[in-house]
DNA sequence: CGTTTTTGACCTGCGC
DNA sequence: GCGCAGGTCAAAAACG
């Protein structure tokens, strides 16, 4: 990881202390999905924000429904929360609707400062992109914005970001830059069959 | 030394 | 009911 600022970063990124200089998009505006090809006649492709409603409910604090591991259970099963080695669910919480906002991007790094900090808990390859999807979560406590970085296989440049829920504390650093940023970016904000619909943005 | 990344295991939902 | 795909956690390693 230390290699990746790097590679990009000498020229365009001198000190990220201070100064946010991206080369996203950088001028090409239209395009990104279009050109290329297409295959896999039965992919099941839009699943990605398809299905932004429906699961919500958890986090939130310390009862985390869907969290339970089984394998915890070797040790001291503290909480009575924690579905031990089976079946264990919770039904019927606040349903919070936390909006999932997808930013298509142009840029060689997956990871686009944009403030705040991130922590990474875990990558996972999807079946139609040959790269493997980083889920990253916010630090801070109490925020329990969530983070996925997707780089398309095809066009190595574009990279899909989706940022899941708000950040209830101010950025850390000033990114004033970052407003120019979004206008330089395809924004896509919508939930779910906008894109399932037509076009496949994955392919 | 503290924090973050890495990686495998495990869980849940959906489809067949 | 089982299998696939996706998502998450947790322990250890890596890094500053």
């Amino acid at each position: 990881m230390e290699n990746y600022h790097m590679l990009f970063g000498t020229a365009a990124q001198p000190s990220s202390s201070t100064s946010n200089s991206y080369n996203f998009l950088a001028g090409s505006s239209s395009l990104l999905r279009d050109h290329d090809r297409a295959q896999q006649p039965g992919h099941s492709g839009g699943s990605f924000l398809a299905e932004l409603s429906g699961n919500s409910s958890k986090d939130g604090g310390a009862s985390s429904p869907a969290a339970g591991r089984g394998e915890s259970s070797a040790g001291p099963v503290a909480e009575a929360d924690r579905p031990a080695g089976g079946a264990g669910k919770r039904k019927g919480e606040k349903k919070e609707r936390r909006p999932r906002y997808a930013f298509q991007t142009r840029s060689q790094v997956d990871i686009l400062d944009d403030g705040y900090r991130w922590r990474k808990y875990g990558q996972k390859a999807v079946k139609n992109n040959k790269f493997p999807r980083s889920y990253y979560r916010c630090t801070h406590q109490g925020c329990n914005v969530k983070k996925q970085v997707q780089r398309l296989s095809r066009d190595e440049g574009v990279v899909v970001t989706t940022y899941e829920g708000t950040h209830t504390h101010p950025i850390e650093k000033s990114n004033d830059n970052f407003e120019h940023i979004l206008t330089q970016m395809q924004i896509y904000s919508g939930m779910g069959s906008n894109f399932s619909s037509s076009h496949n943005m994955f392919h």
